[in-house]
DNA sequence: AGGGGTGGTCACCGCAACGTAACCGCCTAC
DNA sequence: GTAGGCGGTTACGTTGCGGTGACCACCCCT
């Protein structure tokens, strides 16, 4: 009675592939990349253009991002106001690819995704066995 | 004084893109689409397989999952138990290919993210302002 | 009719993420 | 000196996801 359970992959919590199913950090992680993929941009400038993002919760993905060495802070250049400026390393645009191909899935599917969707709260609030009329 | 924010994408609440930012579900979705991969499988056994994953959130994302037509319920053949057997759908394996670009990512890069991790950390338990010694 | 296997549901809880709002230090301009 | 922008930090409240454990209905076997 071994089954077939060997047969399958194994999720080892230890294992840090369980760290990066894909779901890549924060709600967002991944909208900060793609704003910072034609070149750096100030603190500001992301926070409003994320909008309704708090600076909070920006700050706070930021520095996890940077701790995951994703993104660069830097001061910004020929500007003497204090001003940084946040910028993809090299680590972090191999991201882009990732995202582009979600991305991708995302315009290809989503539309079936969402009916499905629909369609199964439709049935659910109308169930075979209890006809509204 | 219009600066370059409308020159960046824009990222509408509204819009269902916003809610397949790369995190494509709970956090075993992956994990069982993965473990689908190879044909219908028994609930028991993606629980034993899945464990330390509870019967509880196991039926609750195998029904969202089903809700987004990920995933067919369907009773196994030529079993009398009530067993019922979960079977990706095609939109189900449209996930995959994203997946595995996902796990080639965290493959190649995993390790320089958590090198980073490790480097940053360090770097803060010892802040070069504040030597230990 | 009792026990064991299926495949669940329900009530409750804890934690981490997210959001809100106040406050802060730095610099510039007036 | 004070007002305003920038780039945050802190305290606090809330929410939702995931986890735990009890319970349940169905079917089969004995």
């Amino acid at each position: 009675m071994t089954e077939t359970v060997a047969a399958l992959p194994t999720f080892d919590p230890a294992c840090p592939m369980s760290a990066f199913p894909i779901q890549i950090g924060g709600k967002w992680t991944v909208m900060i990349v793609l704003c910072l993929d034609d070149g750096p941009r100030r603190f500001g400038v992301l926070r409003r253009h994320l909008r309704p993002i708090s600076t909070k919760v920006l700050a706070e993905t930021l520095t996890a991002m940077g701790r995951d060495g994703l993104v660069r802070r830097c001061p910004v250049e020929g500007a003497d106001d204090g001003g940084v400026e946040y910028e993809l390393t090299p680590l972090g645009r191999t991201l882009l690819t990732v995202i582009e191909q979600a991305r991708e899935w995302a315009r290809n599917h989503a539309g079936d995704l969402l009916r499905a969707r629909a369609t199964y709260d439709e049935a659910v609030a109308a169930p075979p066995h209890a006809p509204s009329a």
